[in-house]
DNA sequence: GAGCACTGC
């Protein structure tokens, strides 16, 4: 076996781009392609064949391995199979690889099916919210198993130490969000009862250092390690070189001033000197993207020689699908194609065929700010290892070159190595409910307590044994004021006690439903209010991005189809009425286009209806409709969000209203049926952050209804907010 | 009268 690396010898060199400018470089790796050759000499082929025995004794004598690798070294398609080929599946146990997205899941299991000659669903299979498709009932065959991270945090609720996992990889972990987080952080504590599980993590390049010291746990057995069946608790680390080539980048020499104007003109001068190949730029949204859309074609109209062969393309989430897929569909003979795009393209799509890259050094990012509790989006700079991802898109068939719209010195001294992991920009309920529950149990907890500290009594937090929760060992710990809002709101939800354990029933089927907590207990609440149909509708219209279809420049249209179903009441009866058309039209398309309907939506959301209708019966909620009662549905809505509950200001000419619980600026969205209506009391579904804080998906309450739904949340804070 | 990076259970 060619190279083997043992802990103690000399490690596999890291590449690394910070001085040189090489990206992924990877001089043996064969540029031709798969063409006609054997799946199993595909295989072979891929640089981490030869690490196959390494990769083996690592895993066989350590609890944790880190294997760093880049795009194509055929990390993830290929070590489950090794572990499978070495027995790690024998016995009945089964080995997990985890993703962070669904799609990704999908494709690798299908990848590795086919390379193992076996039918996807059998020996490998796959499972992603709302789709499993392992083979569980007959013969529990399944040995190699795919799924998102976020699913095997879900089978930890019903088997907290994942006892049928021989081997857990958990794929992709550089990218930190918040679900890889939190199943590094319990998947650290399982280790430790269960000696004989075996970690997988692989990362991009950077990294593996944190990593593995995060996993070295201190206490040593000691005179046990080294020995038969127990290992080593020092991770591992092993690197295997990638399949990209080599990335040229450049540097702007003075910063520049306008972001979008200097990408138009670097993709023009591409476009004039340099051989063909197709370029992607990455920008920040959708405002960026048409402007340089609309100032690329300009040119391309103003002068015709040097600009005729483009075809320009926008790229990003909120564009339709049919849209989305123009740019992977091929363009003519001769002609160039410009994908402008947001971080879509940095993780989620691939297009080949990228020889330049133009990086703006910019993404729109997420933060939360606990004291407010919004959550906003904001321009900010991106990482160098964001910088060095855009880069590698531009090598994955051929050697490319990257522009960078910044300074080499900028990058060199300022640029930060990693983004700030999402766990600490983000509100964290969910994610409370999710995994930290269990993280949770045995930690006392007063939650009186926890109140107190926002007042500002922050002496009493030691007291109290909050310590043991905030500091729960996370690979990036959460800030304190973030922990205990997402606990407060969860204490007034009843879904956690005093000691912050789930409650009984309520918490435990909150945890049961795949929704946000604030849904799923809107959900329980219409089982006592008896309108659990129309309720389960609004939680599958709000867990899509839109019903609506969105064509630019027929604004006006779609605005007039909506009012066609709004309500008096607000924008989640509107939702009944279009889902109730949709019904009465007998689920047709032609209905849907003439009513500005978005018909793949409604379908979706029939079916997310159909699984949530399931998952309701089996926790013992009762599906029954109020007909035409809307009242109980505003009612059942204020139980899950009466958190979000705002009161129109007094003499507000322009529509202002504060939150209750912090007094915070906040409008109704112009897209809302309540807009210009402004009811006194409103409760909002989410934020968006712009100029103003805008609501989206409001509906009118009676304030009575905030005291009965959140005694605790309402009288403790706000005595004197709601009249009595 | 205005505008939503990207995921996920």
């Amino acid at each position: 076996m060619a190279q083997f690396w043992k802990p103690g010898t000399e490690r596999p060199p890291l590449l690394d781009d910070d001085e040189g400018g090489i990206l992924l470089y990877s001089a043996s790796s064969s540029s031709s392609g798969y063409g006609y050759v054997s799946i199993e000499k595909q295989r072979q082929r891929l640089p981490v064949f030869k690490y196959r025995m390494a990769i083996l004794y690592l895993v066989e004598t350590h609890a944790t391995t880190i294997v760093v690798g880049e795009t194509g070294s055929g990390k993830t398609t290929q070590i489950p199979q090794f572990l499978k080929e070495a027995g790690w599946a024998d016995g009945g146990r089964v080995i997990a690889c985890t993703q962070p997205r669904r799609l990704a899941v999908q494709a690798v299991a299908s990848r590795v099916s086919e390379e193992m000659g076996v039918k996807l669903g059998e020996e490998v299979g796959y499972t992603i919210r709302f789709e499993d498709l392992t083979d569980r009932v007959t013969q529990d065959s399944t040995r190699i198993k795919f799924l998102t991270d976020g699913v095997l945090l879900r089978e930890m609720m019903e088997d907290p130490l994942l006892t049928k996992y021989s081997v857990i990889m958990v794929d992709e972990a550089h990218e930190r969000s918040i679900s890889t987080d939190v199943l590094l952080g319990l998947l650290k504590k399982i280790q430790r009862r269960r000696p004989e599980l075996r970690l997988i993590i692989s990362s991009a390049t950077i990294e593996a250092k944190s990593m593995a010291a995060f996993f070295h746990t201190s206490k040593k057995r000691r005179g046990l390690e080294g020995e038969d069946c127990v290992p080593k608790t020092e991770p591992a680390i092993l690197s295997v070189e990638g399949r990209g080539f080599n990335v040229q980048i450049f540097y702007v020499e003075e910063p520049v001033s306008d972001y979008i104007q200097a990408a138009v003109s670097t993709v023009m001068s591409i476009h004039d000197q340099e051989p063909m190949g197709d370029i992607l730029v990455f920008l920040t949204g959708q405002d960026d993207i048409d402007a340089a859309v609309r100032l690329l074609t300009e040119e391309a109209q103003n002068n015709r020689k040097s600009s005729s062969g483009l075809v320009v393309l926008p790229l990003y989430s909120g564009l339709s699908r049919a849209d989305q897929d123009l740019v992977f569909s091929p363009i003519p003979r001769g002609k160039r194609k410009v994908v402008i795009s947001t971080n879509i393209a940095e993780t989620s799509l691939t297009l080949e065929g990228v020889s330049y890259v133009v990086d703006s050094g910019f993404s729109k990012q997420r933060f939360y700010n606990p004291i407010s509790d919004i959550e906003n989006l904001v321009v900010a700079p991106i990482s160098k290892a964001s910088a060095r991802q855009r880069a590698g898109r531009a090598g994955r068939v051929r050697p490319g070159k990257c522009y960078r719209l910044y300074s080499e010195e900028y990058f060199v001294k300022e640029m930060s190595a990693e983004g700030i992991p999402e766990m600490q920009r983000s509100n964290l309920v969910s994610c409370v409910i999710q995994g930290c529950s269990g993280a949770l149990e045995g930690c006392l907890l007063n939650m009186e307590g926890i109140l107190d500290i926002r007042v500002g009594r922050r002496d009493k937090l030691k007291a109290l044994g909050i310590d043991n929760i905030l500091g729960f060992d996370w690979p990036a710990s959460p800030s304190p004021e973030a922990m205990i809002r997402a606990l407060e709101v969860l204490y007034s939800l009843g879904v956690l006690d005093d000691d912050a354990k789930l409650t009984s029933p309520a918490g435990f089927q909150v945890a049961e439903i795949p929704l946000e907590p604030m849904v799923s207990k809107m959900i329980l609440a219409s089982n006592q209010l008896g309108c659990s149909e129309e309720i389960i509708t609004i939680a599958a219209i709000l867990s899509i991005q839109s019903i609506w279809i969105s064509v630019r420049g027929q604004q006006k249209d779609l605005d007039e189809a909506k009012l066609r179903f709004a309500a008096a009441e607000g924008d989640h009866v509107s939702f009944l009425n279009v889902y109730k058309g949709f019904l009465r039209s007998g689920k047709s398309p032609k209905w849907c286009n003439k009513n500005f309907v978005n018909y793949q939506a409604m379908r979706k959301v029939v079916e997310i209806r159909e699984q949530l209708k399931r998952i309701a019966q089996r926790i013992g909620i009762v599906l029954k409709s109020c007909e035409s009662d809307m009242q109980v549905v505003r009612k059942a809505v204020t139980a899950g969000f009466f958190a979000n509950a705002c009161n129109l200001e007094a003499f507000s000419h322009n529509g202002m209203y504060k939150t209750i619980r912090s007094s915070q600026e906040v409008y109704i969205h112009p897209s809302s049926v309540l807009f210009r209506v402004n009811p006194k009391w409103v409760i909002y579904n989410s934020l968006v952050s712009t100029d103003r804080q805008y609501m989206r998906n409001v509906i009118s309450i009676n304030p009575s209804w905030l005291i009965e739904a959140a005694p605790h949340f309402y009288q403790h804070h706000h005595p004197n907010s709601i009249p009595h």
